[in-house]
DNA sequence: CTAGCCTGGTTGCATAGTACAACTCAAGTG
DNA sequence: CACTTGAGTTGTACTATGCAACCAGGCTAG
């Protein structure tokens, strides 16, 4: 395969990727969406963070987050807790029903994951996890990320 | 890397793939969206079809084709041909501007894509390109599709 | 210490993309 | 000819999202 033709590959299996992932939105765990499950992800990685954090981690308009958060807190699934330091800021953590959730939907998508991967050799799975590391560790110039090369 | 923790790594990394390119959607190319800009590289790939075969192809309902494609016709980017054998069917074309417009984004999404992959050992990209093959083109049992752990 | 600015969040409003169901029109079948 | 099936359309509703306006707490310069 020639350079250009590798990545004009990388490009079409992404974007394919994406779309996929985009059109089956909300029909593996119709409990939690990608966005909910990402947040819930990102608390449990972080044992806690705020609401902006989201939003930046994200890319996300502080707004939506505010409403996520809205639902995944009516669910139960995280609380708010005041900090003394800046009465502004709300810092979140999952609640135990949030854990538990979160760990059901890992785990059954672990295991949509795994039978997908079953017929990999060990070293094509290791180097396809380092691949993809690297290509969404990324930061290009300000502003620009082809990651999402996806959605308009 | 030990194996299951392969498998975690393209899981969350296929899923934050997935959850970043549906949150910049809409951003890079405004008169495009994700799904269009797909249902428009379907249509060039095959050279015209209907929207029947659109929606069984991405999985979309039969409802949102039809105002998708209501909406890239109403742009001028298709057009629709009446099938002279079967009056119930409209076989979906390209226009010259439709076709000029997919160009372009796919241009522009290439550059970015180059950009990202500047780095990249031409070897490391040809890995890539064939894992990302393999693992968009694994058919499961009967509906399970977990390259979508994406997004509800 | 007060005025003004910055920051974290919420809310109102508008939009895109979907799904589902009911409906229309055409083609096939008995 | 009546029924059934396939392709598309339209009505309705919902979710996710962004932007702009706004509120409230904290910070900083006079």
């Amino acid at each position: 395969m020639e350079a250009p033709e590798a990545v004009e590959t990388i490009q079409r299996e992404m974007t394919s990727f994406a779309r996929r992932a985009r059109a089956s939105a909300g029909r593996l765990h119709p409990e939690l969406s990608l966005v909910s499950y990402t947040l819930l992800g990102h608390l449990e990685e972080s044992g806690g963070c705020r609401a902006t954090d989201l939003a930046a981690h994200y890319a996300l308009d502080k707004s939506t987050v505010s409403r996520q958060v809205g639902a995944l807190e009516r669910a139960a699934l995280i609380e708010r807790r005041q900090d003394p330091e800046d009465h502004r800021v709300q810092v979140l953590h999952l609640t135990d029903t949030g854990r538990r959730i979160l760990a059901q939907v890992t785990d059954s998508r672990r295991t949509a994951f795994r039978e997908r991967l079953a017929q990999w050799p060990q070293a094509d799975l290791e180097r396809f996890a380092e691949y993809l590391v690297r290509y969404n560790a990324w930061r290009g110039p300000a502003g620009s990320d082809p990651a999402p090369p996806a959605a308009p």
